[in-house]
DNA sequence: TTCACTATACGACACGTTGTAAATTTAGTC
DNA sequence: GACTAAATTTACAACGTGTCGTATAGTGAA
């Protein structure tokens, strides 16, 4: 598609202020007080040239997601060429995810982990979060692994959430832990699940 | 509060209308679709009359957040209770809340699950979904505990993480398992981390 | 029943946003 | 330096927002 066709400066550089400019208003305001007046008064192009663009502002971030799909499929192709570990999710591509995600950290912050029609997710995880640390104040002790009886998707639905989770509450703290540091915790937990079978 | 004043059952009626058309559309469409106009219409209200309850939507959304918080509460200190066991998050507790989030899914199921805005997120957890059920097939058993070195927090944002995103993962496939099912498969793989200390 | 109270309905207003159309200017390409 | 395509400018109609008074009708109490 990129071959023969270079693509003109100019759309790259519109379209690099708009998202420019979207996460900036992001960091500001909730998302639905972004309006395409706002966003092309902040990124310093005509209101029109935006439709020129994006259909409108949630095809915009329909974009940005594809993108940001790209980046982080480029991010864990490099891994999976280098290290063949048997492991589920291995150390090596896990840190490099990671890190990608901290050295972009000012966009994953405003995109994943920003508030509103998430709040009602929101909500429910403030009031689940108290609860189970609550509990780990007060508990016992039992090893034990039997999972053979487990379905495969919800392990699937139970680990993959637990990995954004994590990912979005480190986020939202600004990152107090290194990427690998949280690398090794999250296999750590990760690693008593993965014994199925 | 509510001792001595009752309160006036046109104002119920009305928010009772608002409420339930609001879940209607967002059946129907993007919750940026919903506007006040189409909201009042479809509740049969006059437009001005939402002014006299909420601020604007996401005002009307915090409200709606609050009110499902407040019934959840309600389950919860039901079963905590009745049971006093000594797990972290005991069976009962978790069945409850599974089988109120199941007689009430209608709501649920559009509030929780509900796209867009949450298209970064949807669209990461996609990916990694794929990555860990493609790792699922191809790999060995190592069984291993010492979770000893695990941060306090990271364990809290894991797990909290890893019960809302099976329960919006439940719901977005029509919740093919009982709750009393998905409680003891939850257990199963929650109580492999509740080992700490 | 009557009556005061107050929630809702109605029509109207100023204002901002949206999406599109046209003609024009500006910048990149070869 | 001529050709091409992107961006600007101005304009417009349709719609959504939030807030007025004022009129109507449901509510609870005397």
């Amino acid at each position: 598609m990129d071959k023969t066709t270079r693509t003109d400066p100019r759309i790259l550089r519109t379209r690099q202020l708009l998202r420019d400019a979207f996460i900036e208003l992001l960091e500001e305001m909730e998302i639905e007080k972004i309006s395409v007046n706002r966003l092309a008064e902040r990124a310093t192009i005509n209101r029109v040239t935006f439709y020129l663009h994006y259909k409108d502002i949630p095809d915009m971030l329909d974009k940005m997601a594809d993108d940001m799909i790209d980046d982080i499929h480029r991010v864990l192709d490099q891994s999976t060429v280098k290290s063949d570990s048997p492991e589920l999710i291995n150390s090596t591509l896990l840190v490099n995810l990671l890190e990608h995600i901290a050295e972009h950290s000012k966009f994953y912050k405003v995109i994943l982990a920003s508030h509103r029609t998430t709040i009602f997710t929101d909500r429910l995880l403030r009031l689940l979060t108290k609860l189970i640390s609550d509990g780990i104040e007060k508990r016992g002790n039992s090893s034990f692994v039997t999972k053979n009886n487990i379905q495969k998707d919800i392990a699937v639905w139970y680990s993959s959430a637990a990995l954004i989770g994590t990912i979005v509450s480190w986020l939202r703290v600004d990152m107090p832990y290194t990427p690998m540091f949280l690398a090794k915790q999250f296999l750590m937990l990760r690693k008593l699940e993965d014994n199925t079978e």
